[in-house]
DNA sequence: ATGTGTTCCTGTCCGC
DNA sequence: TGCGGACAGGAACACA
C-alpha cells in the first residue's frame, strides 16, 4: 500500500502523540506478520520513552530510551491508527481491537496506537539503535529521493547498464528508496518518459529531468496527505487527497491531462504490475 | 550479476 | 445473492 508520501504522512501524524512520551504497554495480538514478531516485543516496548520518529524509504523507525529502535513496514495493506477518547482527567477510553489489529501500543496518558494489516505483508522488528543501518531490510536501500546523494550523475550511473524498463528500475529500492507503483507512473508521466523505455537507453536530459520531477511528485503527494485508494488512512484516520490529482495512475481510458496533448491513458503490465501512461506525450 | 515470475494473505469488485 | 476470477499501494525469494 503505502509509498513514501503515505509513510511520511503517517510518521508526521504519530509524532505529536508519541514523541517524548512513554509507552505504558504494548501487545502483539497476532505475531505472524510477514515475519514473526520478536517474541518479547511487548515487554521490550513497555516503559520505553520515544526519543525520535524518523522515516527511511517506506519504513518508520522509532528510537526508544531503551537503546532499541522499532522498525515498522506497512506492506500493501498496513495501517497505523491513533484512537482513544480522552475522558475526565487523563484517562483514555481504549477501543476494542478489531480482527486485523495485530499490534497495539498504549501511550502513557495518551492514545492507543494500532497496527492493522489485513494481508499481513507488513513487518515490525526491534533492534539495537546502533544496528539500524545494518539491518537486512535497510542496508541495501538506495538514497532517499530528497537526499543529496540522489542526483543526476548518480542516477545515470545506476541506470546506464540496465536492460530493464525504466519503470522496473525505479521500483527497485536499491536504485532510489521510497517509490512505489503509483509514484513511478506519475513521475514518468510528468517527465514525458514511457515506462517501457529501457533504463539504459534514457538520454542524459531524461535522467536530469527525472531527479527533480520525482522530488516534486513526492512533495505534491506529501502536501496532499498521501493517496487513499482502499486501505490507506493517515494516522488520525483522515484520508489522503492525492488520488484526486493522479494524472495517469488507474486512469486508463481517460484523456491525458497534459495541456494540448489529446492522448488517452493506457494500462500495460510490466513484471506483473500495472503501469499507466500516455502514448502521445510519453516517449 | 541481472532480469523475471512467483509467492505470501485478505478483501473488494465485476461479470455471469 | 452467489461464485469465480482479476486485481490491489510491497518486496523477498527462487530460478533462468
Amino acid at each position: 500500500m503505502p509509498e513514501l508520501p503515505e509513510v511520511e504522512t503517517i510518521r508526521r501524524g504519530l509524532e505529536p502523540h508519541m514523541l517524548g512520551r512513554r509507552i505504558a504497554g504494548a501487545e502483539a495480538r497476532r505475531p505472524d506478520l510477514r515475519w514473526p514478531l520478536p517474541a518479547d516485543m511487548g515487554r521490550r516496548l513497555s516503559g520505553a520513552r520515544v526519543e525520535t520518529l524518523s522515516r527511511r524509504s517506506k519504513y518508520i523507525l522509532i528510537d526508544l530510551s531503551t537503546g532499541e529502535t522499532l522498525l515498522i513496514h506497512l506492506g500493501m495493506s498496513g495501517r497505523i491508527l491513533i484512537s482513544g477518547e480522552q475522558t475526565a482527567g487523563f484517562h483514555f477510553e481504549r477501543p476494542v481491537p478489531g480482527k486485523h489489529d495485530h499490534v497495539v501500543i498504549d501511550i502513557e496518558g495518551g492514545p492507543r496506537i494500532t497496527f492493522n494489516d489485513a494481508r499481513r505483508f507488513g513487518a515490525m522488528d526491534l533492534m539495537p539503535t546502533a544496528a539500524v543501518a545494518d539491518h537486512r531490510l535497510l542496508r541495501d536501500l538506495g538514497p532517499e529521493p530528497f537526499g543529496n546523494a540522489f542526483h543526476a550523475d548518480y542516477l545515470a550511473t545506476r541506470l546506464h547498464a540496465r536492460r530493464t524498463p525504466v519503470k522496473s528500475a525505479l521500483l527497485d529500492q536499491r536504485v532510489v528508496a521510497g517509490l512505489g507503483n503509483i509514484y513511478v507512473s506519475e513521475a514518468l508521466h510528468r517527465t514525458g518518459i514511457r515506462p517501457d523505455r529501457l533504463a539504459g537507453h534514457l538520454s542524459p536530459d531524461d535522467i536530469t529531468a527525472l531527479v527533480p520531477t520525482i522530488r516534486e511528485t513526492l512533495l505534491d503527494a506529501i502536501g496532499a496527505g498521501g493517496s487513499t485508494l482502499r486501505d490507506y488512512r493517515q494516522a488520525d484516520g483522515e484520508i489522503g487527497g492525492f488520488q484526486d490529482r493522479f494524472r495517469v495512475y488507474d486512469r486508463q481510458g481517460h484523456a491525458c491531462p497534459t495541456p494540448g496533448c489529446g492522448g488517452m491513458i493506457e494500462r500495460i503490465v510490466q513484471s506483473g504490475r500495472s503501469s499507466f501512461f500516455c502514448p502521445a506525450c510519453q516517449r
